[in-house]
DNA sequence: CTCCCGCAGT
DNA sequence: ACTGCGGGAG
C-alpha cells in the first residue's frame, strides 16, 4: 500500500482525519480525551478511528480471528504466548481437530496433551498441562460454558492478565485493553508521556486509549499494529502506520523500546534437556534411566558429571511439575509421561 | 545471536 | 520482585 504522506509534517491537530470509519468516536465528551491519561492526544477519537480503519482495511487473516469460540480463542492465545503465529496455525488446527471442545480436552489424558504439545514443538510443556487443567475447570466449575469476564477468566489455570483480556475481548467483546510486550512497545514509542515516565502505567494508558465496549476490534488492531508496523524494527511507512501524525517516535526518530529481559541461552540449558526428555517420553511411552540419558545427550555416562544423578534431578523436577511419572521397578528406574 | 501476542510458583 | 520454562525462525 502506497502511503506516502510525509508524515510528521503537520502536527496540526485538525483532523477528523482519515477515515470516516463507522466507529464514531468516543461518546462525546465523557472522557474528553486525556482526562485520566495525561499525554494522550487531545483528539482521541481520531487516533482511535485511524487505527481501527487501518486494521479493517487490511490485516493478517489468522484462523482464530474467524471464530468467537472462547475455547478456540484460548487455545490460540496459549499457543501464541511465545511461539510465532505462523507456526501456531497448523498446531492450532491439529489441536482442535483432536480435542474440539473443553469437554473433549478435559476428558483426555494429560500425557497425550503434553505429547501433542511436544510433538508440535510448542515449547513450555507446562502450558499443555495448564490448558488441560483449564478445560477441566470450565467443565467442572462452569458447566462447560466459559466465564465471560476478565476477572473470572483469570481464575483458569494458565490464564493471567493478558490472556484473560484477550479471551474476554476476542470471544465476548468484553475485555479491557490488552497489555503485552507489543502493546507496551507501541505505547512507549507513540506517546512521549509514557516514554518519559519513570514507571509507566501502561494499563491505565491502554485502557484510556481503548474505545469503551470495543475491545474485540481494538485489541486486535493494536496488536496487529505492534506485530506488523511497530515491531522491534519499525516499518512505519511500509505498513502505512495510521499513527504517524501523532507518534512521538516517528516525529523524533527515537524508536527505542522498553527493555525486554533477554533469556539465557537455550543451547545446553536445562530447559533444552527437559524438552528432549518430554519429547522422547512422548514417543516411547516409557524408558529406563540410562536409555533416556544416552538419548538426550551424547556425553551421558551413568556415573559421570551428566549421569544418573543429573538426570534424576531433571526427572524429579519434571515430576514435581506433573509432567513425568517416575517408577522404580526393582533396581530399574522407569520414566513415563504423566 | 535475538526474537516471539506470559504465567505460575516462590 | 525474581526465577524457570522450548524451540523454530531470521
Amino acid at each position: 500500500m502506497t502511503d506516502s504522506d510525509a508524515a510528521a509534517a503537520d502536527a496540526s491537530d485538525d483532523s477528523e482525519a482519515a477515515s470516516g470509519g463507522d466507529h464514531e468516536a468516543d461518546g462525546g465528551g465523557t472522557d474528553g480525551g486525556s482526562g485520566d491519561a495525561p499525554g494522550l492526544p487531545a483528539d482521541l477519537g481520531a487516533v482511535r478511528g485511524a487505527l481501527v480503519d487501518w486494521y479493517e482495511a487490511d490485516h493478517r487473516d489468522f484462523p482464530w480471528r474467524r471464530t468467537e469460540d472462547a475455547y478456540e480463542i484460548l487455545v490460540s492465545e496459549v499457543m501464541s504466548q511465545q511461539t510465532q503465529l505462523d507456526r501456531v496455525v497448523p498446531a492450532w488446527e491439529d489441536f482442535l481437530d483432536e480435542w474440539p471442545t473443553t469437554a473433549d480436552l478435559a476428558a483426555a489424558d494429560r500425557a497425550d496433551v503434553v505429547a501433542f504439545w511436544s510433538d508440535h514443538s510448542l515449547g513450555y510443556n507446562n502450558r499443555a498441562k495448564y490448558l488441560h487443567e483449564a478445560a477441566g475447570q470450565v467443565e467442572s466449575e462452569y458447566g462447560g460454558a466459559f466465564p465471560e469476564t476478565p476477572d473470572e477468566l483469570q481464575e483458569l489455570m494458565g490464564v493471567g492478565p493478558y490472556t484473560a483480556n484477550a479471551v474476554a475481548s476476542f470471544a465476548f467483546d468484553n475485555g479491557d485493553a490488552v497489555v503485552d510486550t507489543n502493546v507496551k512497545r507501541v505505547l512507549y514509542r507513540a506517546f512521549a508521556e509514557i516514554h518519559n515516565a519513570d514507571d509507566p502505567d501502561y494499563e491505565t494508558v491502554a485502557n484510556a486509549l481503548m474505545p469503551a465496549g470495543e475491545s474485540r476490534i481494538w485489541n486486535n488492531a493494536i496488536m496487529e499494529l505492534g506485530g506488523v508496523a511497530c515491531g522491534k524494527k519499525p516499518r512505519c511507512d511500509e505498513a502505512s502506520c495510521p499513527w504517524r501524525e501523532w507518534c512521538h517516535a516517528y516525529q523524533t526518530g527515537d524508536f527505542t523500546a522498553p527493555d525486554v529481559p533477554t533469556q539465557p541461552s537455550f543451547e545446553g540449558s536445562r530447559r533444552q534437556f527437559r524438552g528432549r526428555i518430554v519429547r522422547l517420553l512422548g514417543e516411547h511411552d516409557e524408558m529406563d534411566l540410562d536409555t533416556l540419558g544416552h538419548r538426550i545427550r551424547v556425553d551421558y555416562t551413568p556415573d559421570g558429571e551428566h549421569g544418573r544423578e543429573w538426570l534424576r534431578g531433571l526427572l524429579s523436577d519434571l515430576a514435581d511439575d506433573g509432567l513425568v511419572k517416575i517408577e522404580e521397578e526393582d533396581t530399574q528406574i522407569i520414566a513415563r509421561l504423566q
